[in-house]
Parts: structure tokens; C-alpha cells; sequence
DNA sequence: GGCATAATGCCAAAATATTAGCAGGTATCG
DNA sequence: CGATACCTGCTAATATTTTGGCATTATGCC
């Protein structure tokens, strides 16, 4: 089995395979032009083909071109990148993340929003017993 | 002003930033040993002081040793951070971490845990109006 | 003092990553 | 048809990263 590690990308292979989670899918150009400091075309295209041969992304022809997308999905990543971000710089405990996550966001968050949210801890709650 | 960004980093350069993060500060030898693959002291050394040129990490003379740590605070980090991984993977909402955050931790979460999560979004709805 | 241990500074070799360029193919438009 | 505009495959050059090695200095202990 190829090992999929979220570590061992080059910076620019992670800014794309970023970019195509942020997408779930683009073709080379659409890539490119999602890249704040993009180099030329053939040089996004050779970073592609480098996380697809180390199994991170795969591609499709759509007509003539290629369209690419991740190969774990998108759920898994997820996973993987909170539990990250949570022994990371939140010592393992989730409240903090919350903590921060309202705090980044407290200005956009509506009350409908902030209402699921109590749900969902909620229902952990229950479930948890 | 230097610039400090998150990206720009290189796979080792991240690897010993998160390592610092983790731990708040470490000489060179602490961070080598929680190193999973780690290279040789010189190596995590010339790493530290490239991290510190670039203005991520500072150190101070600890006796005979330096103990390394990063210049951006913690809380400050965590605030990039969470807004990074909700533009990657959660398409900006907040509401999908939390689930993503219950779902990786849900077996170890306490009662009072999620009684104090459920209190910050009630805080924050309250003070949102 | 003499010796082992552990640090740093500096540096150059080796490995990787990043980039651009060229050749060739296919659709599209006038 | 001919010109243009995109696209891919491949490859070679360049830049950056990663690594280990040597010299030197400080500390602790016999």
C-alpha cells in the first residue's frame, strides 16, 4: 500500500494539493490561477503530476484536458487535519479549538449557525452516555 | 517589516516550527528527539537557525545551551491556523469543524468538556446580538 | 591538569524541489 | 485550409533544502 502522509510534500505541493481540497477539483489552469504567486504553467503541471505519482491526486480527462482531485476524501483530510491542528497548537484539547474558532469568526457567525452548533455538542452529549 | 508567513516554510522548517509550538520552547537535542526520522544534530541546528533568520523562532543562551521558541505567539498562531484549516477544508464554516471535532474526539470527551463548549456558544450568541 | 561530553559556528557536499522550454496534438474560428 | 490558442509529454537547468563534518569552546569529573 502507498503511504499517504500529509507530511513529506514539498511547500508547493502542499499549496496545491490545498488548492484542490479547497475546490475538490481543477484543471491545471484553474489551479494555477488559484495560486497567489503562481509560476508558469509547466511548472504546475509537473507538481501535479508529482502528487499523483506519490498517490495524493488523481485525474480524469474531462475533453481534452485534465482535471484533477484528491484521492483521499475530502472527510478523511478533514479528520486528519483537525486532529493535527488540535495536538499541534491546542495541546489535544477541543475546547480550545472552539475557543478559537469563535473567536475568529464571532463577527460572521449567526445565531441560527451558533444554535446547530449547541446541537451538535448537545447530542455528543447524550450520545456520549 | 519581515514577513512572516506560514507558507514559505520548508517540510523540515514546519516540522521543528510545530515541534516548538507544541512544547512552547526546546534546545536543539529536545527537538531532534521528538523528531520521528530524525537527521543529525547539525542538521536540526542549521534548520533552527534558518527558522530564526527568517524571523520564525528566537532563542535565548540557557547556560551553555540555546532553547529555541517562536516568535508569534501562540494564541496569534492559533488564530492563522484555525482560519487556515477553515478555508482548506471546511469551505469557512465553523459550524462543520465543530462536527469534524466531535466526530475525532468524541470517544475521550468528558461531560464538563462539552457543558464548557456548549457555555462559550451561548456566551458568544449572547454577546453577538 | 587531562579527558570525556556536549554545545555552537561555519561550511560544503548531496539530495530534492522548482522552474521553464520545446515538441507535438487537437479543437476552433475566419 | 491556415492561424491561433490550449492542452499534454518529456527533459534539462536552476534553486533550494537537507545533511554531515570539522574546528572550537565550555563544563564536569577523575
Amino acid at each position: 500500500m502507498p503511504t499517504i502522509k500529509q507530511d513529506g510534500l514539498s511547500r508547493r505541493e502542499r499549496q496545491i494539493l490545498e488548492i484542490l481540497y479547497q475546490r475538490g477539483s481543477a484543471s491545471v489552469s484553474e489551479v494555477r490561477l488559484a495560486m497567489e504567486d503562481a509560476p508558469s504553467y509547466s511548472a504546475v503541471r509537473t507538481l501535479l503530476g508529482v502528487l499523483e505519482e506519490k498517490g495524493h491526486v488523481k485525474h480524469r480527462a474531462k475533453g481534452l484536458r485534465y482535471v484533477y482531485s484528491p484521492v483521499v476524501a475530502r472527510e478523511k483530510a478533514k479528520r486528519t487535519a483537525v486532529k493535527h491542528l488540535l495536538d499541534t497548537y491546542f495541546g489535544g484539547s477541543p475546547e480550545q479549538i472552539v475557543a478559537a474558532l469563535l473567536d475568529v469568526s464571532s463577527t460572521q457567525l449567526k445565531p441560527e449557525e451558533l444554535d446547530r452548533m449547541a446541537g451538535m455538542i448537545e447530542k455528543a452529549k447524550r450520545e456520549g452516555k
